[in-house]
DNA sequence: CTGGAACCTTGACCCAAATCAAATGCCACA
DNA sequence: TGTGGCATTTGATTTGGGTCAAGGTTCCAG
């Protein structure tokens, strides 16, 4: 019924216009759902994390190039039977629309990042976002003094927030500069004040409850 | 059962945050959910157009605020049996997963808009949107000349673009200088050519099929 | 330990879009 | 037929982030 496939950093999972013959959950790692226009401009328009879900009901052929951002293990389902359970099981119909609706408000933030956010509230709003995934996974709330493995490299940062890895890279050493972050080699950040780096993001919602 | 309310150009329909006892589809007219940071920057995260839904199943507070940017009619449902109908008829939630897909879908191009595109693209791909959603209420395709109804302002155009009103401004008359569009009055636009108009809005997919 | 490639940082310069500041056009209504 | 109030256009100037171009790190293979 159910079988795992892993991939490496930067190894591609389906690319867009792909026929894909299962759906899947994030099991460990993270991958980047990720557009282009034909000059080559690239915009990640989707961010999965352990527990998040891969594929479309309904359409078998990926609309959207699916790459792992960091070593990557999915827990994968034949599309035709998964579709049988849908049908079978509102309770999992259900959970899929929460999960869908969840997935368009967090398009929604990240339009309201892409659109008005400076470069330096983009670097802050993703380092929040991170943290709080990484809380969330042990049902705890961030505070304080906290560590965020990054599972990005700068390019890919880009790719996220709209910007050049040139502007993140002298995004996160400002933030470094004015104490806001630490860095312990190039993929881990250390925030001293979880609230400071709130305050940085220009959001200040507080991530609701932890469900 | 269900019951029709009216606004005017405008109005708010709900603000972000206010208790949201009805769902809704529009049946004529446009409206806008919009975000925004503390100190007023504002984004348009949602454009809601003929037969698309409002509210969100589960949740009784609006997470956006939401206005009218034209008048408008929604045909109202109460929440309480709304949410009956969806459990004893899985039909029914299985059509409203899949318009809740399209709108991720639609959020996601539109990140790539906000993330990657010129103001120029921006603008024409806003042209697009409209006229395909025109030409779709019809069952036609759009294509050779074409009239679209701007159902914004330019500010509301700016709000979702991520632009500024003169930027949109700016814009509007280069393409109008340059005979991509022309115009009638501030509210009326006529694309001499749909294929050029594409051409400039960088996005080359056809616009898939009618469905 | 060493070489090299991939990844990251930093600097100099440039440009698209923001900002600030007037005009101008367009209705609705007296 | 004005006239007041918006919405829109246009102009001048500034600026945040992009682009181009070197260097510096890190880390793994041999």
């Amino acid at each position: 019924m159910k079988f795992y496939r892993r991939y490496e950093a930067g190894q591609v999972v389906v690319w867009a216009g792909d026929r894909m013959d299962f759906v899947a959950s994030v099991v460990a790692g993270m991958a980047g759902l990720t557009q282009q226009l034909e000059d080559g401009r690239t915009q990640m328009v989707g961010l999965l994390l352990p527990s998040d879900f891969l594929g479309r009901p309904g359409r078998d052929m990926a609309a959207y190039t699916v790459t792992a951002t960091s070593d990557l293990v999915l827990c994968c389902f034949r599309r035709k039977p998964f579709e049988k359970l849908l049908i079978d099981n509102p309770r999992i119909a259900s959970r899929l629309l929460e999960m869908t609706l969840d997935e368009l408000d967090a398009a929604r933030d990240w339009l309201l990042l892409l659109g008005r956010k400076s470069a330096r509230e983009k670097i802050a709003s993703l380092l929040v976002i991170l943290a709080r995934r990484e809380a969330a996974l042990i049902k705890r709330r961030p505070e304080g003094r906290i560590t965020i493995e990054l599972p990005l490299t700068r390019e890919a940062m880009a790719d996220y927030l709209g910007l050049t890895l040139e502007t993140v890279s002298r995004q996160m050493s400002a933030l470094k500069r004015e104490g806001v972050i630490e860095l312990d080699g190039k993929r881990r950040v250390i925030v001293p004040s979880f609230v400071r780096l709130v305050t940085e993001s220009g959001d200040d919602s507080d991530g609701g409850p932890l469900s």
